[in-house]
DNA sequence: GAAAGTGTATTAATCGACTAATACAGTTTG
DNA sequence: CAAACTGTATTAGTCGATTAATACACTTTC
């Protein structure tokens, strides 16, 4: 079973992407594997004190992409080939990188001091 | 007056949020300078194809940190001290480096790898 | 001084994110 | 088999971001 532990909720960006990153992160890191099960929609917007309709969302469109299968009635799976974990772990580190690139950029960081400031934040 | 040439809007975050946290990168890198003149409500909207209020918002919560000057009838003017200044520098950075050491971490990243990412996409 | 531009304010409407309540069909478990 | 749990779907409502349309007071400029 998928652990929440570690999800923090934060606000600026809505809830059921929240649930979509922290799960595909979670799979490339891989703390989330192939046929891993995922708590019930109810279960989950309990624990996190959301409405079960926004899991579903989440829930949904992880679907769509391919990354967990769903039947009525029974517990909700991921389900990761070799290929879409690439895909998405290029995608995701892509978009992490550029952003925080572009802003340091854009505050006139240097590279160093850019390194600097990974290093400074990595341990906590 | 400030030039919005590399502004670039994207969705995900408001847009009045986008403007403010622009040009508070701008001081921050010091291409955006005490005294320095802003483009009225009027003109900047109709640049970035957006509502004159949306850009008011984002003016009034500047003019509220106290990060520029408005008078009726006059542009409106940058107006930053020293202190304002490291402030939301550390502010800023802080937060980015932070989103940005999170998210690699949750995925699996090393300190290394981070390292090499901040380089691969540095020079673009 | 008149025109054009500026900041400020108000009100109404749209749209997406999220909540809320509920129903139904299928699976698991005892 | 029956209870409990699961996924799925629908409808209605709230709330914040954004658009839209104006209006008014003030400053700058010619």
């Amino acid at each position: 079973m998928i652990s929440f532990e570690n999800f923090m909720m934060q606000d600026g960006s809505p809830i059921y992407v929240q649930i979509l990153l922290y799960i595909k992160r979670g799979i490339i890191a891989g703390m989330i594997s192939d046929g891993d099960e995922l708590p019930s929609r109810r279960v989950l917007s309990a624990l996190l004190g959301v409405n079960p309709n926004t899991v579903q969302k989440a829930y949904k469109m992880l679907e769509d992409e391919g990354l967990i299968q769903s039947r009525t009635g029974a517990k909700s799976c991921v389900a990761v080939t070799v290929g879409k974990l690439r895909e998405i772990r290029e995608e995701l580190l892509e978009d992490d990188a550029k952003n925080a690139v572009n802003s340091l950029k854009l505050m006139g960081v240097s590279k160093e001091e850019a390194h600097a400031l990974i290093d400074k934040y990595w341990e906590v």
